[in-house]
DNA sequence: AACGATTTAATCGCGCACGATATAACTTCA
DNA sequence: TGAAGTTATATCGTGCGCGATTAAATCGTT
């Protein structure tokens, strides 16, 4: 027969076991997907994150960079080297708000408008290398958004 | 009436939408998920990637460098400075195999075998931080696993 | 007007994550 | 046996992601 402090022991190896499963399932996905991105963002000269960047900006540009800390869910500490690379490309523009001078706005430059159609490329290579139907897609999606919030 | 262009652009705005929206929410989801350990694990003294290679050591050790890469799904290039500083924690012992001395056997010492128990008590607080049910959670990681594979 | 509180970005340090490359150990096979 | 090829890990440079801190602008209250 099995003792208490075994099956304690058990409890504890299954919740590790559950915790391992799901964390690293998150995890490693995200890894995955950036991965997968990186050969088709070559090509646009972008990272992953820069490209999300940008994916926000196509939909609705200028922005402050608190407006896309806030759609982006990052730190200024974070968002502002990004924003500087992408600048440096000459994809975007940052000025200050004359109407407050803490601001700083965001907005895409001529070749930043441009580079959108290349982007629809890649996104839909990106969706047949998923090669997942788009309902389990948008299942996943919701499934995410509410992860955690 | 709308000119085919105009149709064209839809479905370019469409899909860079829900691109967006998809790879969003994974990246968020699995950002979100850190910042959610961060505060459970300070405790430890382990970062969120940390804590995942110490629960794949619980579950089995000793494993050599590759086989932790296999399981993680990251480089040497990752490993190897993540593993040094558990080394420099105390948690675990790098050592070469005799038997083949390219492999880096990696085990748990005492310190990081006991360290185990506090596991159980963050994944416990990381459960009831997400307050989802058990049975979503499932589903969510048979999800992750499926994607991009 | 003035001064403390708040807001907005930026800066810094640390630890990933990875591609490219290096190095050493093992294997193969001529 | 020994040279060529393969495998296992390590090193290096770049770009995140974030907590802690800083600096400057704005706001609120008196």
């Amino acid at each position: 027969m099995t003792s208490d402090a075994d099956k304690a022991l058990d409890k504890a190896v299954e919740v590790l076991r559950l915790d391992r499963q799901l964390c690293f399932a998150l995890y490693s996905a995200a890894n995955r997907v950036t991965r997968l991105y990186r050969p088709l963002l070559d090509a646009l000269g972008l990272t992953y994150p820069q490209y999300l960047a940008m994916l926000v900006l196509w939909e609705h540009s200028p922005r402050t960079v608190g407006e896309m800390g806030q759609a982006l869910d990052l730190e200024s500490s974070t968002l502002t080297p990004l924003l500087k690379r992408l600048e440096g490309a000459g994809l975007i523009a940052r000025s200050r708000d004359p109407d407050d001078e803490r601001r700083v706005i965001i907005s895409l430059t001529d070749a930043g408008d441009a580079m959108r159609d290349q982007a629809l490329d890649v996104a839909e290579q990106f969706f047949c290398k998923l090669d997942t139907p788009l309902p389990e897609l948008v299942d996943l999606r919701e499934r995410l958004k509410r992860l955690a919030v």
